[in-house]
DNA sequence: GTCTATAACACGATAGAC
DNA sequence: GTCTATCGTGTTATAGAC
């Protein structure tokens, strides 16, 4: 197990906080108390409000990306590459279920860097749409529309990082097994 | 159609403005500005920042839980509630699409109403658990995890926020069917 | 009903001692 | 690496003129 760095010990801590109230009603002094330290203390580690954001943010980003272009390179049939989808967002999520609540609500207050993710999701986006469309084409999933069973994973999906903490009784081998009979087999056909 | 009063404009303006930053990040000069009058103008109206937070939130919240006591009393069977369940977000969603941003992201900063506003989304997720287990006994719907089967409808209606406003050009009708396919007829038996 | 002016306080961030 | 002290600015909200 890797030490954890006073940097990284920030980051954790705030994405904590971020979770419960939101970045912006979230202060620096709100951070510094939770750490146990001065306010001004924590600018030795950080640069700013914002580096925070952008260190949770982005480096959850480049991992779905990631994921994402090693499901689109297999081999594997749309169904199995919308199952490998579904445990890249439950493993993702339960490794940092705090920092998964920044990207999903506090995004928007990215400055420098939003750009940038906003080209992530979107990509990321247009590949799922894309696995979904030609899973209809060879027929394994129902005659739907596309962009309608993509929104309604995704929302799911995006959630997730709600209802994992509440149901650690549930090993992520199970919850995945779960969520993919019912947001997949749901529409096959 | 009703004359739209000068709070009201001021509510419906801020609801479009917590939507895109969150409450906390919106301030009564932002506000002021989208209203083309000074921040201290606004007080002739309202009360308070939080004030207009409640209005928002607290009339969906009712509206919901008005929905699911006319849903519960029904003696439809449990997949038609389901259905009207569905309806119900589609319907709510499609006239309030801002409030509905705040309902979802912004209920942690309610202050003296947040207990309320907690013990009726708890009723709410309790009577449409209840259903889906009721489905699950009369064989209606798959056996399978309920409290999976809630989340995961949950998920995507309460996300409907954000997706709406994208597709108008497809009915209400439309997409509560789309979706209603999506949603029940995976999971019914 | 809107304005200007301002009170009272909280914010992110820096300087410099230890 | 943490502290105290503080700068400069932004925040909600009020007082009182028009």
């Amino acid at each position: 197990m890797k030490q954890e760095t006073r940097k990284e010990e920030i980051i954790n801590t705030a994405a904590k906080l971020f979770k419960e109230k939101g970045y912006s009603a979230v202060t620096m002094r709100d951070l510094a108390k939770a750490m146990g330290i001065k306010a001004a203390s924590l600018y030795n580690h950080i640069n700013s409000k914002q580096d925070i954001l952008k260190e949770i943010i982005i480096s959850i980003a480049e991992e779905f990306t990631k994921g994402m272009n090693t499901i689109t390179k297999s081999n594997a049939t749309n169904s199995i590459k919308l199952r490998n989808i579904v445990i890249l967002h439950v493993n993702i999520t339960a490794k940092n279920t705090n920092g998964m609540a920044s990207l999903n609500n506090d995004w928007m207050h990215l400055e420098d860097q939003l750009d940038y993710y906003l080209k992530l999701r979107n990509e990321y986006e247009a590949n799922f749409l894309n696995i979904i469309e030609q899973g209809i084409l060879t027929s394994e999933i129902k005659q739907n529309n596309p962009e309608i069973i993509l929104f309604s994973m995704l929302s799911t999906l995006r959630s997730l990082y709600l209802w994992i903490p509440k149901k650690d009784g549930l090993s992520g081998n199970d919850l995945a097994n779960n969520l993919s009979q019912i947001l997949i087999e749901g529409i096959n056909t």
